[in-house]
DNA sequence: CAATTTTCCGAAAACGTTTCCGTAACTAAT
DNA sequence: ATTAGTTACGGAAACGTTTTCGGAAAATTG
């Protein structure tokens, strides 16, 4: 069975294509008696007017696209959950788009969306992007908003929904020196990335107000790939058995960090103490319980959609003043704790 | 600046617009060099074919929509990711929708769809679902084909990707048996889901193959709310001192009896061994490492979007024939040790 | 060279909706 | 009774593609 559409609602009421399109659509030049003739009938045949249709005409997909590295990470499906949340009660449609960190793929995917698909685009960018964001500005181009939040895009002039990433690196690093820690890992992905930089300021400044000189052996950056991390963490932390602390600046290589640990026969938090961006849910039951520093993920994804709406529905440029901070969140666990206690 | 048509290429070409579209489109009644021409300008111009005038004319959206419970969840984003990877090598687009567990979206967003928006879709269903799947059947009439995963709905004719839960469920309780528990609670979610009431005739079964009878007290079933279910699981460790292990059909009951235990003083695994189905990749960190039967989760997505792909590309129907059952894995850690062994 | 086929392209219809414009019937005002 | 204004609806264009049909020019054949 096909689906009705509005020609054959006409015929069977004796009205014509217009008139039943603006009663469905409750204009006023049409009569309330007619209205719930057609209204009637429409539900009883379960009517849904074609959406690519209405789009096409209309020029609005009510649909928005989200461009993310990866889904299997809590950060990023709670910040979908708010997303989707305020799209849904927009009565808006959600694309997902998962680059897997790889650029050419974001490249051609936001091509994708600079056709008219959707009506505005939510982007955490991937994290070995090149530094060359043209891809990003054909969306200007083409006046489709886009909000970015978490992994944002300097050189873009659009609105960016962030946390407080220079704080959090300061805190979580004087959080370590406060546990004890003096030689300190700094465990992050593409330092091309902004929060990247910013953590490792906030990292760099702790050091400083301590007094500690920066040690540039104590880095260590991400391959994507979980045995790649854990071989070059258990690497790093033979070759310097000074290292006491670790700051990670993103939950897998936090992860990697435990395992390498355990593979080593190394203590946490006796030997080393471990803190790290994690918006795992369940940090508290690890062994040990995870000291973390909590992004909002679902408020980021909320108030990243909020922005987009506001362009959106009253169609209205963005300007990049309407970015925001929100403020991450210290949960002090048992893996910096300053003398060993129970996980 | 507004993205180029088919209309202004032709006026740019001197050629007609069906020729452009034609040259685009790579069919065989252009020349070699028209064809080279339309591309060069538009690429040059970065044209775009209009999605939705494409998919109104040619009724294909080149879109799926996939209707799952919640992202925020290890199973369910690795099924995504699955899902997205075999989307995206076909060309096609994804629509997500959220139920949170909650009928009445899943039917609004399910009628949503059988407009005609997506080709093809997949399903995981609420928790809370009435009896009533008659929702779903609109997608049949509308010639949608609908493929489940994990959380089928029997009653529809449709393919269904599952895993082995009936023997999942056996193996978990005879490993709990194995190890020595002889009162094993039983947490799940709704008993109206057929993976709910495969994996507990499995238990069941396992009970009955040790002599064991089964006690209707030890059930308990999730209230879809963290805090709630914690105090559930307390409530019932008090009530029944004498149960020694627990098998969750799901994660977060899982994590609400580490919880429960660890606010009663109960020792895991000495006092309450603990099995649970789950995809955490880090069950291994946890305190102490969670015995686990881990699906194919991200398998289960591919499979699923596959079987689904079959029907839209070659345009066949579906039929219930196509099912899949892949193998879960039962992964032996310290939470169910048979004596307290590290962590 | 005439007849036929092949090659290449244009005109126009179609997809289902929204919206601009026109107008008939009716009401109200002069 | 004529005009002006309102109400309620129909006709048709428009959105940007794809596709069917047809046809002129070029190439091939006898």
């Amino acid at each position: 069975m096909k689906s009705v559409n509005l020609k054959q609602l006409a015929q069977e009421l004796s009205l014509s294509v217009s008139t039943v399109s603006r009663a469905l659509n409750d204009r006023y030049d049409i009569s309330q008696a007619t209205k719930d003739r057609v209204r009637a009938l429409a539900n009883q045949l379960d009517y849904e007017p074609n959406p690519y249709a209405s789009s096409l005409r209309q020029n609005k997909s009510k649909t928005i696209g989200v461009i993310i590295p990866e889904v299997a990470n809590h950060f990023f499906s709670l910040a979908i959950n708010g997303i989707e949340e305020v799209a849904r009660s927009n009565g808006y449609h959600v694309l997902i788009y998962l680059t897997h960190e790889e650029y050419q793929r974001e490249v051609s995917m936001v091509r994708l969306l600079a056709s008219g698909r959707v009506d505005g685009v939510l982007v955490s960018v991937a994290n070995n992007a090149d530094s060359d964001f043209s891809h990003l500005d054909l969306l200007g181009e083409r006046n489709i908003p886009v909000v970015f939040f978490d992994r944002v895009c300097e050189g873009v002039a659009a609105p960016k929904v962030t946390t407080d990433d220079y704080d959090s690196g300061y805190r979580a690093t004087r959080h370590l020196l406060d546990q004890g820690s003096r030689v300190i890992a700094h465990l992050t992905i593409a330092e091309s990335l902004s929060i990247s930089q910013r953590r490792m300021q906030g990292y760099l400044a702790a050091l400083a107000a301590s007094g500690i000189a920066f040690d540039p052996e104590l880095l260590l950056r991400s391959q994507n790939d979980k045995v790649q991390d854990v071989k070059a963490i258990q690497d790093l932390l033979a070759q310097r058995p000074d290292i006491d602390g670790i700051f990670a600046t993103v939950e897998s290589m936090a992860m990697s960090s435990y395992e390498a640990c355990r593979n080593l026969g190394r203590d946490i938090p006796a030997d080393v103490k471990i803190i790290s961006f994690s918006n795992l849910e369940i940090a508290a039951l690890l062994a040990p319980a995870l000291t973390t520093i909590t992004q909002p993920a679902y408020n980021i994804g909320r108030e990243a959609a909020r922005i987009l709406f506001q362009s959106i529905i009253k169609n209205r440029p963005l300007s990049v003043a309407q970015s925001q901070e929100l403020k991450s969140e210290l949960v002090i666990r048992a893996s910096t704790a300053s003398r060993s206690a129970p996980g």
